[in-house]
DNA sequence: AACATTATATCGATTACCGATATATCATCG
DNA sequence: CGATGATATATCGGTAATCGATATAATGTT
């Protein structure tokens, strides 16, 4: 059903979806334990079967995004070799994401009702 | 923490989560039959529990927009009274419908993943 | 030496959503 | 009967998140 990728076609793919998500996600993936950008975004993408995916358009203006508001505090590796920005929850953001987890758990249940009921009227 | 409403603040309620699914709760609450506008709104925020809410700012030019890409046929009743547009499923919408809550529901799987995850690590 | 992958970064364009504003009908209450 | 509030639709400007493209550079692979 129309050609997919048609700008305004609105296919509901997970990026669309993820809007506004996407911040959640990190937390999450931080939540684990300090990891730097590229590796945040394999991860997510790989505990969520493939799901969410970071395109790098997007991923770095978040990141950058989050540690301006105090979620998450990003340290240059020491180390010689390629660089990387290894971030870390703040307490803030460990505390955003316990909250948020609840807050977006609520909504998820609410859209699940939405689709069951869609799903189980006959016609 | 920080004053809600703020810009910039992202709150994750369900209006920024909900970027890009108030089409799919359309199309969900016409399945159980043709409705106008304003009904609609009230629809999903009854069976979601409050969760998802149409602004009218946002309600109206989305009908539109699915009028537009054929998801939705609208028609003014034809009563006197105050004027109604009611709206119903096409074919297009109702196949669009069944194939989004799929794909919605591996997303919201996803992401329950994730969080389920985040959860369960100790600290 | 050539190429893919890792890794970070920025910018312009797109677009969905919000808030405000406008219009008009109908019901209710004083 | 006049005011108010709920019903009902509509449009517009502004905001902000995301995308795609582009850039840079080090490292691994062939």
């Amino acid at each position: 059903m129309s050609k997919p990728g048609t700008p305004g076609d609105q296919e509901f793919d997970a990026q669309g979806f993820a809007r506004g998500i996407h911040e959640l996600l990190v937390l999450a993936a931080l939540r684990e334990g300090p990891r730097h950008g590229y590796q945040i975004a394999l991860d997510v993408e790989a505990h969520s079967n493939g799901v969410f995916r970071f395109r790098h358009g997007t991923l770095y203006p978040i990141l950058h995004r989050m540690e301006a508001n105090g979620f998450i505090r990003g340290r240059w590796s020491s180390g010689a070799g390629r660089r990387k920005k290894v971030y870390s929850l703040t307490d803030l953001g460990r505390r955003h994401l316990s909250g948020e987890t609840d807050r977006v758990e609520d909504i998820l249940a609410g859209l699940m009702r939405m689709l069951r009921r869609a799903r189980e009227v006959p016609a």
